[in-house]
DNA sequence: TACAAATAATTAGTGTGACAAATATATGAA
DNA sequence: TTCATATATTTGTCACACTAATTATTTGTA
């Protein structure tokens, strides 16, 4: 294995993550589902977690700070999230899913479950295994922290 | 495998790209590289194969050509690129490293190539060979075209 | 109590990524 | 030759990633 080789394993997950993000926006966009990839993932961990506040969604989401206030932003905007005041600490805020946020996760995971099949055609359940655990090698290579599942 | 993981898969596909090139950028910095990864990738591909057009090193790169049109720019500020106008076609560019470029990627090569060696630690040939199996089949589904190599 | 240090969130600035549209030039067919 | 079409590049717009700095508030300690 040649020093040169790990430069283009890193060259491949660069192009295939952007790959797959890709995909899934411009199905987003076909189907009018009106978030991006990224504006999902947000919606769907609140949905899947409960109200809680930007710092622990960002640790969920592994979003920096900046980027996922403006994510929070953005939905906002929509009408999909708010940011309710925290009772006990005024830095802060809980954010929830609006009602209409909660019918649009409602309505758009079973179309997004279906447009993130595409990408792992042609794959068994071991070569799942595999990628999992070589992707959190990796991560862990370079996070110096230990990961959790 | 139910379809939740395949979300959970993508998800990990992501955070771990994000992952590799913040960790490298992270690394640039350090060194005081005066560029960034993906204007490395764009000095590194010119130095190896040559001067050619921005829609030639667009493709092997896979960037798109706005992008690589921006990137150019920062590069050619930066005197590491210049553009020659293309003698049959005045439509065209061929991309040139300056002197300045050549000496640059000349005394970057080393470095990167051993930053890019820390996030395949712990892993042996063939995971690497499992892994752009995957990667590749990845990249295929959403595609629609073939690869080579 | 008072004040330094820590924390939550935001703002600002730069770079990259995707997509659409515009500009300039080249090519091929009538 | 002329005109429609294709190609090379750029511009514009929005979204995301990262860093650094800022604001507001809370906490820990003297």
């Amino acid at each position: 294995m040649t020093q040169e080789q790990f430069a283009k394993y890193s060259f491949l997950l660069d192009r295939t993550a952007r790959k797959v993000k890709q995909y899934a926006q411009q199905q987003f966009k076909l189907g009018d589902f009106d978030v991006t990839v990224d504006q999902w993932l947000v919606m769907k961990n609140l949905s899947e977690n409960g109200p809680m506040s930007q710092t622990e969604l960002a640790g969920l989401v592994f979003k920096d700070h900046p980027t996922l206030t403006r994510i929070i932003d953005l939905l906002s905007k929509k009408g999909y999230v708010e940011r309710v005041p925290h009772p006990q600490d005024r830095r802060s805020f809980q954010l929830h899913l609006t009602d209409s946020g909660v019918s649009k996760v409602a309505a758009l995971r079973p179309q997004i479950l279906e447009i993130r099949e595409k990408a792992w055609e042609n794959l068994n359940q071991t070569d799942f295994d595999e990628f999992k655990r070589i992707l959190n090698t990796i991560y862990q290579n370079l996070d110096g922290q230990e990961i959790e599942e």
